[in-house]
DNA sequence: GTGCAGTAATGCAAAAATGCAATAGTGTAA
DNA sequence: TTACACTATTGCATTTTTGCATTACTGCAC
């Protein structure tokens, strides 16, 4: 019932379907004339939904195209805490992350969305704060997971680093010249956290 | 000449006059009535600019408590570029990051916007934003400093995981319940990252 | 089915932020 | 000093974003 498309009432469906139609409306939209120049009225209109609706979905129209928004929260959580126990922290965001991105990357979108995102390198900067909610969901799980609580130091520190990772990944799979598997670029710069950042062997 | 208060010509000293002011005049509104109700046309009014000056300055009424700001680009890649070159490039940027905080704390003002960043914590989600700025100054510094180039994946990594240290320890510190030294907080951040973030001894 | 609690959607108004073009002040070199 | 290039400041229009109050719809109990 993870990400399922069937599920809860007509309410959740609703939403679901809500946000999906801003997020489709978005893509097209931003492919057809580039993001800057559409606005998110247009957007609205296209979905049927007032402005003031998409601001209860999204913090920003670039926000649209990121796989982590506030309703992937709970999942996320979820997934950090159901990962094996004696994983450690890192291991085990690093996992659920790295699934994300393969999922996201694996979704029927993922081609426009990624075209888009190279197109346009402005998108990442607004849209990466978006990454809120990832940070936010990775903190929860693992205070739980570690029983140290989402505030504890080291907890959010794991939690924000391994959004910083994320983030280094897309912009350098977004700058690199061929064509790269982005679960790849994403890899690669776990294995530098991990190193402790010591400069890479090679 | 680094931070120097005398410095160039005329128009130099004006900017920094005009950044000057408008810190001042947000600190200051932000005290007395907190920072939510304070508006930019307010603080633009007391230092007697008109609201698009101040975009030109800052990105959002937040970013006028935090040290690091457009102005203090070059200075912050300069001071990379200057560590000794037997360093590695995680301890130079961890220097330069560390002693960043330090003058800041030292700073006269840092009592009243210590104060302002504990009593308000939205001000750091919105404000944080603008480290990007430390962000690119880093990497510029350190894609010199290693010949790597800003666009290097391990420079971007590096300089992005500092920024987190920082963006990290603000964040603890501003939760703890005593009263500590934040210098204290971002060491222990970058102690983590350096350890891989393996869990911590204790 | 009716009624109620909860919450999503909306409208409206204000504030924040940005782009663009016009203006004004500074640095500089003849 | 004058003329010119450069860039900071500004005004204006537009878009983005948020807060608050109102309305509409869903889920649930009776």
């Amino acid at each position: 019932m993870t990400t399922a498309d069937e599920g809860a009432g007509l309410r959740e469906r609703k939403k679901r379907m809500t946000r999906q139609a801003l997020r489709t409306a978005a893509v097209r939209l931003f492919t057809e004339r580039g993001p800057t120049s559409v606005t998110v009225e247009e957007i609205c209109t296209e979905a049927g939904v007032s402005p003031r609706t998409f601001f209860n979905y999204f913090d920003s129209k670039e926000e649209t195209l990121l796989p982590f928004t506030r309703d992937t929260y709970e999942e996320v959580a979820g997934r950090v805490r159901a990962r094996p126990p004696q994983e450690e922290p890192l291991e085990a965001v690093r996992a659920v992350v790295e699934q994300s991105i393969a999922r996201a990357v694996a979704g029927d979108t993922w081609h426009q969305e990624a075209e888009l995102l190279r197109a346009h390198p402005q998108l990442l900067q607004r849209g990466m704060v978006a990454a809120r909610t990832l940070n936010l969901a990775l903190r929860d799980g693992l205070g739980e997971r570690t029983g140290r609580g989402a505030d504890d130091p080291y907890v959010r520190l794991v939690a924000a680093v391994a959004v910083t990772a994320v983030h280094v990944a897309v912009n350098v799979w977004q700058g690199a010249v061929e064509e790269r598997d982005i679960s790849l670029v994403l890899s690669e710069a776990f294995d530098g956290v991990e190193r402790g950042l010591t400069p890479p062997p090679e």
